[in-house]
DNA sequence: CTATTATTTCAATAATACTTGAAACGTTGA
DNA sequence: TCAACGTTTCAAGTATTATTGAAATAATAG
C-alpha cells in the first residue's frame, strides 16, 4: 500500500458515517450488510449511505457484491490490515510506543 | 481515545503534506525539529507547514515545545498508538487479519 | 411486460479545507 | 531600545467534500 492509498484509506475513514459504517460492518463480519440495513443502522438516507459506502469501497476499505436485488458490503480486512500496517511500520518506524498498543485491548 | 478523537486524527493524517510532516518527524525521533527545517524538508512554505502543523498538534499528533526562537516539534508516539490501537481493537474487533499486520515489517 | 423493491446517480446547495502572501507576534543579540 | 529572525495569524480566493431530494438504473416476482 503506497502514501496516496494510505492517505484514501485515512480520508474514507476521517467522516463519522463512514467510521460507524466500518464498525457495523466489522460486527456483521463475513455476512456483511446490504445498503438499505446499513443505512438504517447509521441512521443515514439511502442515497448518504450509498455515497459514502462508494467512498470506502474505492478506498478499498470495503468490497460489494450483489446478491439479486441487494448488494453485499463486508469490511475488507486484508486493506484494513495493510493500511494499520503502513501506519505502523513506514509511517512510526516499529516504535515501541507505537506497538505497544497492538493486540491490548486495554491500553487503546 | 473516543470516536471524534479518531476522526480528528484521522483527517490529520489524511493530507499528504501533513503525511510527510508526521514522517519525517518520525525521523527526527525525540529531537523534534522547527518549523522551519519541517517545511522545507517537505517542500512547503512557512505559513503552510505552520498550518499543517497546528492541525497536528490540535489532534494531538505531535507537541510543540519553545526553544528560544525556535520551536520544536516532535511526534507524540503514545498519540499515534492510541489512534492505531482504536482501528485494530475497537474498529476491528482484533480480527486476524489486521492483526496480521501488526510487527511484521515485510507483510505490511 | 408491468409493478415493486433496492440501490445508485445527479444537480443544487451548504459547509469545510487548502493555498498564498502579507501583516503581526514573540524572542534574542547588539 | 532597536533590528533581525523564526513563527504564527489573518483574509481572500480556490477547491474539495457533505447533504438533500428527485430521477434513473437493476433485478425480481407476478
Amino acid at each position: 500500500m503506497d502514501e496516496s492509498q494510505v492517505i484514501d484509506a485515512l480520508g474514507a475513514l476521517a467522516q463519522e458515517t463512514r467510521l460507524r459504517i466500518l464498525r457495523f460492518l466489522v460486527t456483521k463480519g463475513s455476512d456483511g450488510a446490504s445498503a438499505g440495513e446499513i443505512g438504517e443502522a447509521v441512521d443515514a438516507a439511502s442515497s448518504r449511505a450509498s455515497f459514502h459506502l462508494s467512498t470506502l469501497a474505492n478506498a478499498g476499505l470495503v468490497t460489494a457484491e450483489r446478491k439479486s436485488r441487494h448488494i453485499i458490503y463486508r469490511v475488507n480486512f486484508d486493506a484494513m490490515g495493510s493500511m494499520i500496517g503502513y501506519l505502523i511500520n513506514d509511517c512510526c518506524g516499529n516504535h515501541q510506543d507505537v506497538i505497544a498498543c497492538c493486540p491490548t485491548p486495554d491500553k487503546c
